[in-house]
RNA sequence: GCCCCCGUCGUCUAGCGGCCUAGGACGCUGCCCUCUCACGGCAGUAGCGGCGGUUCGAAUCCGCUCGGGGGUACCA
């Protein structure tokens, strides 16, 4: 028997980074068993719907490399894979468990029922539909207080309901008593409860994989279930990713909940998968750093954890950093060509020279960065336009004023290179300023440069940044500062 | 309020009764390398929430307690 596993998300505005954490999960043991992913779309909420928010999902799982074999998109045996394309199939499960005593009509209005759960809780019992409407014809109905127009379809929750079930994480789970449960709404849609069940069994789901929050509704699922007379799939509730207060990922609080902003941070796909997996799970092997494929090859469900980790921003940007670093440079540039071209350094498409430019700095900038964002950053005095070109006000004052005489000597001692290459731009620096000629040290020599040239205190090395940028432009730039500064 | 889930360094984790005076990683600190910043190398910092049991022996099992989280919708 092969497994089938789906991810279910609801195009309900930017795509949710929890959406990509259960799909490496799944997707780790579907290619380990050689089953079937699934990607389905849940948008039977059209209060929350964004029209535009089904592409980002694509866009986002297909830019992690988390595949699915059968989607909206693709098609597939299954298919509509969309829930609000699939309303024709709910409605006859529906009449079953109406007819079958199993569920029932509620004219309640949201007034009432909201009423109802306030009195509830101030007699400190549980919450839960009080069965009103059960029973009761709609002319019976009419005559009672909140009776609105149009109907809902409800759960009646038996009083031995199963609430217990096995959890391929977590072993033996006691879930809560549900209330009875609406599962089809006024405006004929099913609710996710009702849809989750009735597609999962059609579309041959094995294992349901989710967020914990849905631990406390499984038993209307299993209930659901069993009226039908389906078999029950198998479940695994996955941790809660969490914020740094350890409430559930929110995209109000943490950027990361958005699987967008990665991408726009200049994360690397396989780094955020590598962490993924990392959070609330470890290779048997205890190795931090893997690929999708070693993942999945000794993936095993009792090695999830089920405590909610914190997102760890810090322990990413340092994963990322290593990917970064293990790219090959022209893999590299091609990455790194958007940002530059977005802060306005490059032409879009770069002109020959800004990419070769590119090209000869990237080894220069390669292990000094951690996210493809700060490259722009580190190549702006070599790609900026000359007469945009500014030195940093904090870098004169730490590291030019004082020091005329160094940027007039090393001007002086690179104006007659004939050669200018990192090796004798280097000869010509260090000949005239350290012991043979000023008696500097290297740091006390190369800072008042760095900053007129690079404009910054902080640069890629001295000389082969200066052998990047070229002769003309070192010379204008040491020159333009000579003069003034000059104790 | 009611119900459920969970509890090892700041964070991610290893651990599944003795191998633990609790291991690794990120972070942080110091040192080395060094033209700045990184990278790299080395060292250090820091934890089994608490209390009772069970046991010859508990981070590992049980109970209570405290703490955190989630659910409690005609949202998913």
């Amino acid at each position: 028997m092969t497994v089938r596993l789906r991810v279910a998300p609801s195009p309900t505005g930017d795509p949710h980074v929890g959406t990509a954490y259960v799909s490496l999960f799944c997707l780790a043991f579907v290619r380990q068993q050689g089953g079937q992913f699934v990607l389905r779309l849940e948008d039977t909420d059209r209060a929350r719907f964004r029209d535009d928010s089904e592409a980002q999902i694509y866009d986002m799982l297909h830019w992690l490399s988390l595949d699915w074999d059968e989607g909206p998109d693709k098609g597939g045996p299954y298919a509509p894979y969309r829930q609000s394309e699939r309303l024709d199939t709910y409605r006859p499960h529906v009449d079953k468990l109406l007819a079958d005593g199993r569920a029932y009509y509620c004219w309640c209005t949201p007034d009432r029922l909201q009423a109802m759960r306030e009195e509830q809780q101030k007699r400190k019992v549980p919450t839960g539909y009080d069965r009103l409407c059960y029973g009761k014809t709609r002319e019976e109905r009419t005559a009672l207080p909140g009776f609105s127009a149009a109907a809902v379809v409800r759960m009646l929750i038996p009083d031995d309901a199963p609430l217990t079930f096995t959890d391929v994480i977590r072993g033996e789970v006691n879930a809560p008593r549900p209330d009875d449960q609406v599962i089809l709404k006024a405006d004929g849609f099913p609710t996710y409860h009702l849809a989750v069940v009735v597609d999962d069994h059609l579309m041959g789901i094995t294992h349901v994989v989710r967020g914990e929050e849905w631990i406390s509704s499984t038993p209307k699922h299993l209930l659901l279930f069993d009226w039908l007379g389906w078999e029950r799939p198998a479940f695994a509730h996955m941790p809660l990713l969490r914020n740094t207060d350890k409430s559930k990922i929110s995209k109000r609080k943490n950027p990361a909940a958005r699987l967008t902003w990665f991408r726009e941070e200049g994360y690397l796909p396989h780094a955020l998968v590598n962490f993924l997996g990392l959070l609330g799970y470890s290779l048997p092997s205890g190795e931090e750093i893997f690929t999708f494929d070693e993942m999945s090859a000794s993936f095993d469900w009792t090695r999830v954890n089920t405590v909610g980790p914190v997102f760890d921003l810090d322990k990413l940007g340092w994963l990322n950093g290593h990917y970064v670093r293990e790219l090959a440079p022209d893999d590299l540039v091609r990455r790194l060509l958007p940002f530059l071209h977005d802060a306005g350094l490059i032409a879009e498409p770069p002109t020959d020279r800004q990419h070769a430019d590119v090209t000869a700095a990237v080894p220069l900038i390669q292990t000094r960065m951690a996210l493809l964002s700060e490259a722009p950053a580190l190549l702006r005095f070599l790609l900026v336009e000359e007469d945009s070109f500014v030195v940093d006000p904090a870098a004169v004052e730490k590291s030019i004023v004082g020091n005329g005489a160094v940027l007039a000597a090393a001007a002086d001692a690179l104006e007659p290179l004939e050669v200018w290459d990192t090796e004798h731009v280097q000869g010509a620096l260090d000949g005239a300023l350290l012991e043979d000629g000023m008696g500097l040290k290297r740091g006390k020599a190369y800072a008042p440069i760095r900053a007129a040239v690079c404009g910054s205190s902080i640069s890629p090395p001295l000389p082969e940044s200066l052998a990047l940028l070229g002769k003309e432009r070192t010379l204008r730039r040491l020159r333009a500062l000579t003069g003034e500064l000059v104790v």
